[in-house]
Parts: C-alpha cells; structure tokens; sequence
DNA sequence: GTCTATACCTCGATAGAC
DNA sequence: GTCTATCGAGGTATAGAC
C-alpha cells in the first residue's frame, strides 16, 4: 500500500474556495521513497502540490521544476511531458485510493462495512486532499489511452460501493430504492470532500466518522 | 429570476468523466436576452460551453470567440478580458443558485423546506450543469476583487442550508449532532452532480427527488 | 544528470483599416 | 462593431556543453 502524507496549510471552504493566499503546500518527500531517484521524487510531489493548487493547465513545467529546485530542462531526464507527470500521480492515486476501500471492506454485515468503507475513502480524500484534488478534478487532462488506464480503476471504486449497498438490500438491512444513483451519491459525499477540505477545518478521521454515520442514515432500513 | 436553459450533450459519470468525445455544448441563448447585445450574448453562451468543457485555463480567447462566430479581436469589443467573461458568468450563475434555493424555502415544516430545497438545488445542477461546473470549479481562475464578490453569494448559499438544519433540530424534527458539518454534506450532495452529470443519464427532477430523500434520511430524528 | 540557451509555438490583447 | 495583422509575453520541449 502506497501511503500518502500530504501536509499543506489552506484556508479552503466552501465560501473562499480556491482563493487560498500564502499557500505553502508542502507534499512529504518520505512516503514516496519508492520513486526513485530523488529528483524524480521532487519533481513528483512538487507537481502534486502545483496541480492542486493552480490545477493542471494552469501549472507550468518552470513551476514544477522550480519547486524541486532544479532548470526547466532537467524535468525532461525524468518525465518526457508535463502529461506524464499527470498521469503518474493520476494512477498512484487512483491505486491508492482503492486500495483503502478494499482494506476496509471485511467486516461481515453490509452494515459495518459500509461504515468502514465510507469513514476510510472520506477520511483519505480529506487527508491526502491534494493528491486527491488531482485524481478527482485533472481527468479531462489526460491522454485518451492514460485515461483509459485510470477508469478501469474508478469503475472498480464504484463497484465495491454498489455492491455493498446491494448486499444490503439483500438481507434486509438497507433499503435502497435507486442502487446506482445512490451508490453515486454515497461517492459524492466523499469525493467532494476533496473540493472544500483544509486541513485548520475538522480532523480527517472525524470527518470520516461523520460521513460514514450520514451515509448509514442514507440507505438504513 | 435568471432562467437559464442549458442544453449539452456529453457523455460524462465517475468513470468516463472528462473525456467525453464528440461534445456538442450547445447553451441556448434565448434564456440569455438580458445580455445585449447578441454578439456579447452569443460569446457569454460560447464562454459558459467551452469554460465547462476545458476549464478556464485551458480555453483560448480565440476558442471563445471561433464558438461566437467572431475573429478574436470583437471578443474586446464587448468584455475587457476572458477572465471578466467568467466573472459575469459565476456572478449570474451563484445568483440563479441562491434564487432557487430562496424560491424554494417557502415551506412550514423545516422537513418540507429541506426537501424542496435539496430537490430544487439538485435539479439546477443537473440541468445546468455546464454554468454549474463554472461556478463551482473555476473560482480560483476569478480575481481576488471578483472573487470576493461570488464569495458573498456563496456564503448566503450555506447559510440557508444550515438554518434549515438548525431550525429543525430545534423543533426536535431532525436530529443533527455536527450542524456545520452536515451542512457542507448536505451541499456535497447537490454541488458534486455538477462533476458528473450528463443528459444521457437522469431526470433533473427525478434526481432533485431522490437526493432530497437522502438528504432527509440523513437528517430526520 | 544538470546546466544555459534557445527554438518554436500559441497565448491574451492591441492597432488601425473599413 | 468587425475584420486582418501583429505585438510581446510566456508556454513546452530540445540542443549541446559540462
């Protein structure tokens, strides 16, 4: 398992939303040891923060390549393109993502599974919002082909949601009239945590705690 | 009130989104007559398609103006910038938002009221989901002055989702531990249709109907 | 593997004719 | 109010020295 540890300083919300002054975002260099060599790695998390920030197109090559201290040349050794980059954060992400919900996809009722499941994916958009920023909202600039690679991986996120919730239902203990719009909305309500989430705001976990009760709510019997 | 009719056709869900090919936003413009004169009109519709298609930063001046039939150079004719081009539009865009929203906050029982505002939110970011994706995912692109202005808007947006909550706990109907949290659920809900939403899959108003059930179910005593 | 220098392109915006 | 033509800036990416 890929674990992120994103620590940046935002005053994000819903009303001053992507306005952040003095962002001083900060992607740990220390959990992504296994992109080697190091200025490969710095030119990684310098490129998460910026598209976070500013977002894909907006991000230039000289930002990123400043962030990891190095000449915009020195990007190409590493990445052949700015899309490259994208794409590498795009699948990391998109991995480790999935890889939280199916971990926290064993208790034995839909019941405790569902709350399990919501409170890890809520939890990990709020933790790792940057890198989530960039999996949630950068689609649109990949590749057709990259892209392709990363839907495979979405459309398995939102099947181990409609299944639990299908399980449910099954025996008796959900009840849910729409199975696939509120698997949607049950991913919604984790997704854009990703949007509005700083972290001066509420504690990841708490937050996870609390979209996992609402979540509950939604489709209990 | 601004009657925005937005017409696209996109093939966009969690899986597909942002790659949609063959896209043929088309956004009408008589809903648009207040916007003189028809050349300013038709850039403002061209601006809202391409906007939601590519995002702010990545369409051309030159896109904008090829969608309104004109050489770049008449877009300056009748807006000084493309970033005032956006302003405009997330300006009339949050206030539609917030009219809706006050329209439908006519009932007694704050359960009636929660239902029909949800329903009626949902529905708008459904059916114009292309302003819908400006508004809620271009704000970093405005100017901090322009910003500051949608700002406003916004936060009279969450505060009368809260006040709905709050009056319903007080009247012992809902039941609702973290108020401020779940307001901003509560708004996740409506706000991330705008991210995946397209013609092809639901009924605004069947969607507006089973969001606002969930939304209740996640509040009700 | 990093640098300086730069090629080549496209951008937002402007000038000036009609 | 629209056009053609273009400016100046800044973009991605490359060449070649070290």
């Amino acid at each position: 398992m890929l674990a992120f540890s994103v620590v940046t300083k935002r005053l994000l919300s819903f009303t001053n939303l992507g306005q952040g002054v003095n962002v001083s975002a900060v992607t740990s260099p220390l959990v992504w040891e296994h992109v080697q060599p190091p200025a490969a790695r710095r030119l990684l998390t310098g490129a998460i923060d910026a598209f976070a920030e500013r977002g894909f197109q907006a991000t230039t090559t000289r930002d990123i390549a400043s962030r990891a201290g190095m000449s915009p040349a020195a990007l190409y050794v590493h990445y052949p393109s700015k899309e490259r980059l994208l794409f590498e954060i795009s699948l990391y992400g998109h991995q480790a993502a999935l890889e939280i919900l199916t971990k926290a996809d064993s208790g034995a009722a839909p019941a405790d599974r569902l709350r399990a499941m919501v409170s890890a994916f809520t939890a990990w958009h709020a933790e790792h919002h940057t890198i989530a920023r960039v999996v949630q909202y950068e689609l649109a600039a990949l590749s057709p082909e990259h892209f392709a690679e990363v839907a495979t991986i979405r459309r398995a996120i939102s099947a181990m949601i409609e299944q639990v919730l299908a399980d449910g239902v099954a025996d008796g203990s959900f009840a849910v009239d729409d199975l696939h719009g509120t698997t949607l909305a049950v991913l919604s309500l984790s997704i854009d945590v990703a949007r509005w989430y700083s972290p001066s705001r509420q504690d990841p976990a708490e937050l996870g705690a609390l979209y996992a009760d609402l979540a509950l709510r939604m489709v209990q019997a």
